[in-house]
RNA sequence: GGGCGCUUAGCUCAGGUGGUCAGAGCAGCUGGCUUACAACCAGCAGGCCGUCGGUUCGAGUCCGGCAGCGCCCACCA
């Protein structure tokens, strides 16, 4: 035990013996009874690890030690989730390079050494080696970082989204949907992002609002007369393949059935009706075009409509043939004419110039009226989301809804109201899963398509590899029967270019974590999982995605319960975001106020709650790990480097009461640690410490500093050993380095390894006298004393000459048991113990003596 | 439009099953080197518990309405 303990060097010290000794290695001979399983989130790879990251995963490194703790072998694996756009983004970036798959490898390539600009374009072999490098490099950081956060994760059971065992796990589940139909191909309307270039899901949209404006634009009708139709998309109008009112809407009944006009182009478009359109909204009758919104879609598909698209992958116009089959025109060279003035235009410059064209044309009624309106965009995107056709790869979910609801019932949510979150996304889906993406850096859709003789390529004949060769790439790997030259030939084959979402990969965890299909004897150990601990936010990503295809390999839940934590928000209680400048990074926060101080403030924020970062907290935190040190050096520091007495010679009733209180705490602490709530659990033990700190180590120290034979010291000593292991072990879960230290003065082996405190080993409790708790009164009276000194401005250490209790008889037969403690803690001369009746007057009269 | 959460001292927040529940920490103020601790200790002050109504002998604590803030889902011509 070091004369003036300190927190210095805690965290290196403690991180290697962990790491040395394997403390927190999971033993896999250990029944699935006695293992408790979580499916940690891999953190995203891309850059830094931001403060939500340190918060959310000490939520549930606590809950984790506390299970270790009771006697569960920690199945606590650590995974990176590196595959997928944002590290492609940061590569682009960090290299100053671009992927551009018709480029051949070049073995020998190494990136300039000051990114260049342009970027200079690299073979897509080239690239997803750049990849690797940095994400290497990235996640020694985050390891360095959770190794000095103590994270009690097993470092050997450590996997990325990218290794060979995870895609071999993707590509498998994959082959093994499409085997059953699960997944299916099919080219149609799809959700694009034109500057990453790829199709992208339900999930990963968001809304911005973004200003806009009504367009009034008059149709003529086939019929005689005129119709205005309001639209924010003016340049789309050549797209416009219906106009589309609600069947009750009296303005229009009379036009369903009949055909309008396209200003400028002199298209022919019916006039439909349909539900879904709203009588309130712009003039109540919309235009139609393939596609504007989702909206579109669901009226395409509904009412049959004809696809007229103009909106290329790029999100330019493209060229169209006016008077070809599909661009009938009244007029085919004047719609050309028009037409040739927004082909090869973004949308935002076509939409600028038709305006003009409309206004010229007298087609445009009135000035647009500006409005700021929701517009969907890709969650990574800067530019609004077009809808483009186009060939992907798709997995049910639509036709699984019920189940899908079912589980969200089954499954344990802490707090519970998050349920709601996950039941609206499964209640409010619109399209299946479409997990393939026109990207470089992950997991390849493990197919082949074969070539006609005539060299057009059949996607309907697939062809599949057997399941012994995953993972595979099909850009570089053959079908089986085919050699490499027939690539793209006649007869031949070629691979599917795309990859896969990266959620159809981290879907997964639970099977990748638990080597599915690999290691059974593990699998079985350790699935379905226990926990998924997570933030809110991605619910309908990461936590729906995994049921929807945990239930389509093992037809199960993945885990039991989910953990979901909130927010870290700044220190205004503002949203962190990289745009706003205000992200706050973990690294400095952790050297500046050590790791135990940081988890102190991470664990005061509850289940689901959003946090702000406040490093008031973090020095609470500090402080409460310097009052473990030093209160443990007094405890034991009484024992005089002999063995403490057993609980059996825990006789004063003061001592017996301080461990009937302390065992009331352990129950409450565990009760709510089972509940996965360990604010509660925090704070129960937190409080009881304070007051340990405060009121018995006060009283009892006179006794603990006597003669070691006799009964009253030998209870004080016994008292204070038991009271500060148990403590110890409950704080351990909170503050792992600091407990750690103060163990291994006095006990063998780690404290994370030691059994977590119960009723049992307070028995000796049992014995405390009935009435009123001993330490609670004298810690009354004992205020009073501290109160009149401080207000004579007297020091503490002022003797009291007459110390008068008047008070209830069992409360002062109670205040008898303390008499000698009280005494020599206030530094009283006399002590008066005065009954009163029923109605008289309690208090506490305090006399100091003179100076 | 549907749903969820929050609203308690200047700040951040605790307050199972309704009756010492009006609390903690921080900040503030006043004191004190007390043999575990001066990066400490002791003490003080601070609040019509968002608002209206209801249930009850009794409501931060239960029910309903409203308001503000935040979020989820949907819509977004």
């Amino acid at each position: 035990m070091p004369e003036r303990p300190s927190l210095e060097g805690l965290e290196e010290k403690w991180a290697a013996r962990w790491e040395k000794d394997g403390t927190y290695r999971f033993d896999r001979a250990a029944p699935r009874d006695r293992v408790f399983a979580v499916d940690t989130p891999p953190p995203t790879v891309s850059g830094s690890l931001h403060l939500g990251h340190v918060f959310s995963y000490t939520h549930t490194d606590t809950v984790v030690r506390f299970q270790r703790m009771r006697g569960r072998e920690a199945f606590y694996p650590m995974g990176w989730d590196d595959n997928g756009l944002p590290t492609e983004r940061r590569v682009q970036n960090y290299f100053g390079v671009r992927c551009d798959p018709t480029l051949p490898y070049d073995p020998g390539f190494e990136p300039p050494a000051v990114p260049p600009d342009p970027p200079m374009a690299i073979s897509r072999p080239n690239f997803v080696e750049l990849c690797e490098r940095l994400t290497a490099e990235d996640e020694q950081a985050f390891e360095d970082l959770w190794r000095q956060l103590g994270l009690s994760v097993d470092w050997s059971l450590c996997y990325s989204t990218i290794d060979p065992a995870a895609r071999r796990a993707s590509q498998r589940s994959f082959l093994r949907m499409l085997a059953r139909g699960d997944a299916y191909q099919q080219s149609a309307p799809t959700l694009w992002d034109v500057d990453f270039q790829t199709a992208v899901s339900q999930a990963e949209l968001e809304d911005r609002e973004r200003p806009g404006a009504y367009h009034r634009l008059r149709f003529r009708l086939a019929s005689g007369g005129d119709v205005d139709v309001e639209t924010t998309r003016p340049e789309l109008l050549a797209a416009c393949v219906a106009l589309v009112a609600h069947p009750g809407d009296d303005r229009y009944r009379p036009l369903f059935g009949t055909e309008a006009l396209t200003p400028l182009f002199g298209v022919r478009v019916p006039v439909l009706a349909h539900e879904a359109a709203d009588p309130d909204k712009g003039s109540g009758i919309a235009m139609v075009c393939t596609f504007g919104d989702t909206t579109d879609i669901l009226w395409w598909r509904e009412l049959g409509l004809p696809t007229r698209a103009v909106v290329g992958r790029d999100g330019r116009l493209e060229p169209v043939t006016w008077g070809a089959p599909g661009w009938e025109s009244e007029d085919p060279v004047g719609a050309a004419r028009a037409y040739g003035e927004l082909v090869g235009r973004s949308v935002g410059q076509a939409r600028n110039r038709v305006v003009e064209l409309l206004a010229e044309a007298g087609a445009l009624i009135g000035q647009p009226r500006p409005i700021v309106h929701p517009v969907k965009f890709y969650e990574r995107g800067d530019r609004p989301l077009e809808i483009v056709t186009s060939r992907q790869w798709f997995v049910h979910t639509l036709g699984l809804r019920d189940r899908l609801l079912a589980h969200g019932e089954a499954l344990r949510w802490h707090p519970p109201y998050m349920a709601h979150r996950y039941r609206s996304w499964v209640e409010g889906l619109q399209s299946d899963w479409n997990i393939s993406r026109q990207r470089f850096f992950g997991v390849p859709l493990p197919v082949w398509y074969a070539v006609g003789d005539d060299g057009q390529v059949d996607h309907a004949r697939l062809l599949v590899p057997s399941e012994d060769r995953l993972p595979i790439d099909p850009s570089t790997d053959v079908p089986e029967g085919y050699d490499e030259h027939q690539r793209g030939q006649p007869g031949g084959f070629v691979g599917d270019p795309d990859v896969m979402d990266t959620w159809a990969t981290s879907s997964l965890t639970p099977l990748i974590a638990g080597r599915w299909e690999e290691d059974p004897d593990l699998f079985a150990r350790v699935f379905p999982m226990d926990l998924r601990p997570q933030a809110h936010d991605i619910i309908r990503t990461w936590l729906f995605t995994t049921i929807v295809r945990t239930e389509y390999e093992l037809g199960c839940l993945p885990w039991s319960d989910a953990a979901i934590s909130g927010w870290v928000l700044d220190p205004d209680r503002k949203k962190m975001s990289k745009s706003k400048g205000n992200v706050v990074t973990p690294l400095p926060l952790l050297q500046r106020h050590g790791a135990d101080s940081v988890r102190y403030w991470a664990a005061c924020g509850r289940q689901g709650t959003d946090t702000a970062v406040d490093e008031g907290q973090m020095k609470v935190g500090r402080r409460l790990a310097i009052k473990i040190l030093n209160a443990s050096r007094f405890a034991l520091g009484r024992l005089e480097g002999a063995a403490a007495p057993g609980p059996e010679a825990v006789t004063e009733a003061l001592d017996l009461h301080a461990l009937r209180r302390l065992r009331e705490v352990v129950a409450e602490a565990t009760g709510a640690f089972e509940g996965y709530d360990y604010t509660t659990a925090l704070e129960r033990t937190e409080s009881y410490f304070w007051n340990f700190c405060d009121d018995y180590l006060e009283l009892v120290k006179a006794r603990a500093y006597g003669d070691g034979a006799a009964a009253g010291t030998r209870s004080a000593r016994a008292a204070l050993a038991l009271a500060l292991s148990v403590q110890l072990r409950l704080f351990a879960p909170f503050l792992p380095f600091v407990t750690e230290e103060v163990w291994s003065w006095w006990r063998d082996g780690s404290v994370h390894r030691a059994r977590w405190p119960d009723a049992t080993e307070l028995a000796v409790a049992d014995r405390a006298p009935g009435g009123p708790d001993v330490l609670a009164l004298a810690g009354e009276v004992l205020a009073a004393v501290r109160r009149a000194k401080t207000e004579a401005q007297r020091s503490l250490r002022a003797r009291v000459a007459r110390l008068e209790v008047r008070d209830a008889p069992e409360r002062l037969t109670a205040l008898a048991t303390v008499r000698h403690d009280l005494v020599e803690a206030g530094g009283v001369d006399d002590l008066v113990l005065a009954p009163v009746g029923a109605d008289g007057l309690a208090g506490v009269e305090v006399t100091l003596a003179e100076q």
